[in-house]
DNA sequence: ATGTCGACATATTGTCGA
């Protein structure tokens, strides 16, 4: 069983992309983030033409995440447990937003995120993703269950180590390095989960973003903040994982690449 | 040069978010 997380910032822009991906890389499970549209305008028959079953957490112009299987969907799950919403400053109330979906595909049971980015330490985003990070280990202390393989896939806005930035001098005030946000993953570690490392394919680590700007892509200035987050069954079951970095490469690319993990 | 993108309202350019 192939599973693989692309943030694939809007659905709607990268629809010709993905379809060729789907029908090069062939995964089995495809958990998407940003889509950036809502549940209405999510190109479900096109990708039903392809053999995919989607389940859509969006609401549009923002954020919004989803499952792609050819291998059957059940127990769909939209949003965390307690999970925070966040209030801009010219909002009235804060709004909880589409960054979670939960399912099941052949057995395994699937969450595709999208961690809030934080922005900047000193934002109120920091302290919402933070927030954030608390209730996804709420869900997931809730629904580990050794009966089942179990993995958080997405984009988590987090470099685990100084190692999966490509200067980590470069990050001295930046968000996705602090301990805070290092130590949610380590919550997520102690609850069970384990990083599933994927091979590179080029260059020593496997980073999974590169900003659009300044040609972060041809000089590899990139991060590897799409994490696999698995529980034992899972990760034993894996046989290979790796980023596939040609999806960043040319015109109308994501600024992610998909990491795709293989389960024996 | 915050140098690239994407969505969308304020709409053929500006604004926000990443």
């Amino acid at each position: 069983m192939r599973i693989a997380t692309w943030n694939i910032n809007s659905i709607g822009a990268r629809l010709p992309r993905l379809l060729d991906w789907l029908g090069t890389a062939e995964p089995d499970v495809l958990c998407l983030q940003e889509i950036k549209c809502s549940e209405a305008d999510f190109p479900a028959d096109e990708l039903g033409r392809l053999g995919y079953e989607s389940a859509v957490h969006g609401t549009g112009r923002w954020n919004g995440v989803a499952v792609l299987s050819r291998v059957g969907i059940e127990g769909v799950r939209r949003g965390l447990s307690g999970e925070p919403g966040f209030q801009p400053e010219d909002a009235m109330i804060e709004a909880v937003e589409p960054r979670a979906i939960g399912v099941t595909c052949n057995g395994v049971r699937l969450w595709s995120v999208y961690v809030p980015n934080g922005r900047t330490v000193e934002h109120a985003h920091y302290e919402y993703k933070l927030r954030w990070l608390g209730a996804l280990r709420t869900t997931v202390v809730e629904e580990l269950d050794s009966a089942r393989p179990f993995a958080v896939l997405g984009d988590f806005n987090i470099a685990p180590t100084d190692a999966d930035v490509w200067d980590i001098s470069q990050f001295t005030e930046s968000t996705h390095v602090t301990a805070p946000e290092r130590d949610a993953l380590a919550a997520l570690r102690e609850a069970g989960l384990r990083d599933v490392y994927p091979r590179a394919l080029k260059y020593e680590v496997p980073f999974t973003y590169w900003d659009y700007r300044q040609l972060c892509f041809p000089k590899n200035r990139g991060m590897r903040i799409d994490l696999v987050y698995a529980d034992a069954a899972f990760a034993d079951a894996v046989t290979d994982a790796f980023v596939d970095r040609e999806a960043r490469k040319g015109t109308g690319a994501s600024d992610h690449a998909p990491v795709v993990v293989e389960l024996g």
